[in-house]
DNA sequence: CAATCATATAAGCACCCACTTATATATAAG
DNA sequence: CTTATATATAAGTGGGTGCTTATATGATTG
């Protein structure tokens, strides 16, 4: 894990960001291609502040990233911002594999 | 994917569920072996009602588990819980190839 | 320049949520 | 049976959050 912050804050924007289901939407979205924000306002039925809102708290939580062309901003999935949740994850693999382990031993005793 | 449900409820459950830091907490605590209810209690600053609120919130998440033992209700992580998640950020597997792969690896573990 | 388009920010509001205290339920102990 | 212990549930409350409309900022166009 190089680079890796680790910091509660971002862990807590990110896992915040991603707790909304028009946010998840609108991320979900953004993994076709990048998007301006009327795009996404016209493909969800919501104002286009509440958009804005929302890529700003994604934006926020490092999960999306933002490119000015003219007078439209393009969003676009910022790929690294989901490491620290995948890192929150993975912390937790030394519990299941011994969970896995000690299932796996005693079902091997079983079959004894 | 074996048994998974997938349903929409359950994946906002979960991220609900987890995006509280104090719900986190909890739930880290338990990866160090299952606690009645006091025993949280007495680990964070925080009322009993508020421990078991939070308790039920991330078992109606389908993260923990509980066993009732007398008067004790005790809690565990439940392992297979965590499998909407993983395969939510599974489903962005083109940004993110590497690290998700290890976690299908985990994933297919978890499900033997 | 003025007008228009695209987005951001401000302000307000209704609802949700995490906490509290109070009470109910259930098991154990005397 | 009464009391104590352990947890759950109920009810209330302050702060947060997701939405709205209104307005500001910024870039293009005529």
């Amino acid at each position: 894990m190089i680079g890796m912050t680790r910091s509660p804050e971002q862990e807590n924007r990110i896992f915040q960001a991603l707790a909304d289901p028009s946010r998840r939407a609108i991320f979900e979205a953004l993994t076709q291609g990048e998007a301006a924000v009327n795009d996404l306002k016209a493909r969800f039925q919501i104002s286009q502040p509440a958009v804005s809102q929302h890529l700003a708290s994604l934006r926020e939580a490092g999960l999306v990233a933002s490119r000015r062309d003219g007078r439209r901003i393009y969003y676009r999935i910022e790929p690294q911002g989901m490491e620290p949740l995948i890192g929150w994850i993975e912390h937790y693999r030394a519990f299941w594999t011994e969970r896995v382990d000690r299932l796996e031993q005693l079902l091997n005793r079983m079959d004894q």
